[in-house]
DNA sequence: GACGACATGGAACTCGGGTGCAAGGCATGA
DNA sequence: TCATGCCTTGCACCCGAGTTCCATGTCGTC
């Protein structure tokens, strides 16, 4: 039989808090395999790979809905490859979106910084006159708006 | 004199809700020049100006407490050009670990996608196997750990 | 004077991903 | 037998950046 877990047990061997455990599992993402006399949770060793599957979709951009439908998936007990390519092709495309934004901020920060250093000796900053340009350069100034 | 505006007028003007106006007043970023007899706010162009200046700098990376303090170092009331330097260098390199990041999980999604697209006529898909590769890869396979 | 649009304050709610706490039960070694 | 440490539950709270709700007040126009 393969070898059991309790919850601090599995939370250490991928150095989570338990209460990150306890967290999944409220939200369904990884139920124990069962309670022992005494009531504690127990997990097998496939709990513990689950838990590095949701770590690692997880540190790979899926957020925790995400990971339940891959989970899902894998499990075979939704929709195969198709669903799957969807949901990544999702997400990649909300990446490159999300790039894109930060590399213009990466452009404008350094800008400011360039004139920033440039410009000290005298003693007056035009940083902050470049994000007034900034400012005037994008209409809609906030592509966040809706979804911070 | 400057002509002055209502909420919903500079709120409009800059197309976001009235709600934020007061929020960021609330969170003492964008005081109203005074009130009226009727205890409507109002504001000088001047507010404008700095709403503007609020909306370029948090499209820009910055946090409201970012924007509070380039406020402050803009009126001249605390350290001048080496603070506004040392908050666009943290920033800078905040933002380029996370730019590290999300390639990385680009490069993973992408590598996904491709093995699910090639795989697919015979109707297995090895994605969720590559998400589990890539989970034992990363050994601490939460970066944003701490803070996510 | 009635109507709709806009304003007021304050509190509670939203979102995702958890964390913290209290009060008690269980396990283990000295 | 006791200390220590781990476990249990449930609930409240955290973060940032707002949004929503409510009852009530005011402005401009017909």
């Amino acid at each position: 039989m393969s070898p059991q877990y309790t919850i601090g047990q599995l939370a250490r061997a991928v150095a989570v808090p338990t209460s990150t455990v306890r967290y999944y599992e409220r939200t369904g993402l990884l139920p124990p395999d069962g309670r022992t006399d005494s009531n504690y949770r127990f997990y097998a060793t496939a709990a513990l790979e689950r838990l590095r599957f949701i770590l690692a979709a997880k540190a790979n951009g899926f957020n925790l809905e995400d990971v339940q439908a891959l989970l899902d998936f894998r499990a075979g007990r939704t929709a195969p490859c198709q669903e799957v390519q969807k949901l990544i092709e999702e997400r990649l495309s909300q990446l490159e979106t999300r790039l894109e934004q930060l590399h213009h901020v990466q452009e404008v920060l350094h800008a400011s910084l360039d004139e920033c250093r440039k410009v000290e000796p005298s003693g007056s900053c035009r940083t902050m006159d470049n994000l007034n340009v900034a400012a005037s350069q994008q209409p809609s100034a906030d592509p966040d708006h809706k979804k911070s």
